[in-house]
DNA sequence: ATTTGATTACGAAACAATTCGTACATCAAG
DNA sequence: CTTGATGTACGAATTGTTTCGTAATCAAAT
């Protein structure tokens, strides 16, 4: 079976895809307004790119009523793992191990994390 | 104190990175041999490329002979630990958990793999 | 000295991502 | 019906990456 949709969101699209995950469904402005938290942009930016992503297939677009509904089409978890997937072959030579360490060695672990880590470990071993 | 070279290189920029990082010095030759075992290229876009990266200062060069040799410039640790913490951040809302059970569940990870991770995190919750 | 082969230099094309200005459509007051 | 607010559509400029053709340079072999 051949992937027809694109799994690899721009930066920018990731950006919108998270929102409409989290939400479920929005409208542009209701993206843009989360967007603008954190980044300087223009509403027609937003726009735009949402209208490319819907012809990509990212997204679906319901235009029944004026104000469009957008909706994410691809699959947040399936989305995730190819990006990690791509970035332990392309960055790490394919060693999961060593982007786990890196990622862990690093400032954004709490004691907490660490932990629930080493419980999903244990599961994982088990089988 | 800032730093001015990126530490963003874009996709063939940090495949011809983990070849020097690798190798520790390089001609474009070499990198380009490396590299055709993978995927189609002309030599002249491999020297292109790395004539770029040496211009934004990811590698160095040195030109004392005709044959040009090159060098990565950047850290492979750094660089490996700012793309990993931006996945963590635009993908994974900042959680270093989800990106490690990401990578952990699907992807190859080997029953020694996990054991390794295992020692690491014991000596993490150590300190 | 001339030719040959390997190299670097340069410039441009092809492509993709991002940004935004402007025009047009719709709808709800007034 | 007109106006103003809020949408969408479209096209174009900008920027960055990747690709490669062609020219210039150099060194070694003849």
């Amino acid at each position: 079976m051949t992937q027809s949709t694109p799994l690899k969101p721009t930066e920018s699209e990731l950006e919108i895809l998270q929102i409409l995950w989290e939400k479920g469904h929005c409208t542009v402005r209701e993206v843009h307004e989360i967007l603008e938290k954190n980044k300087e942009a223009g509403y027609t930016t937003t726009l735009k790119l949402m209208q490319i992503m819907s012809e990509k297939g990212l997204v679906s677009r319901d235009t029944s009523s004026k104000t469009h509904i957008y909706r994410a089409l691809v699959n947040q978890e399936k989305t995730e793992q190819h990006l990690v997937s791509k970035m332990i072959d392309n960055v790490f030579n394919g060693s999961a191990a060593r982007l786990v360490m890196q990622a862990l060695g690093n400032h954004s672990a709490s004691k907490d994390e660490i932990d629930s880590i080493k419980k999903y470990l244990d599961n994982l071993s088990d089988k």
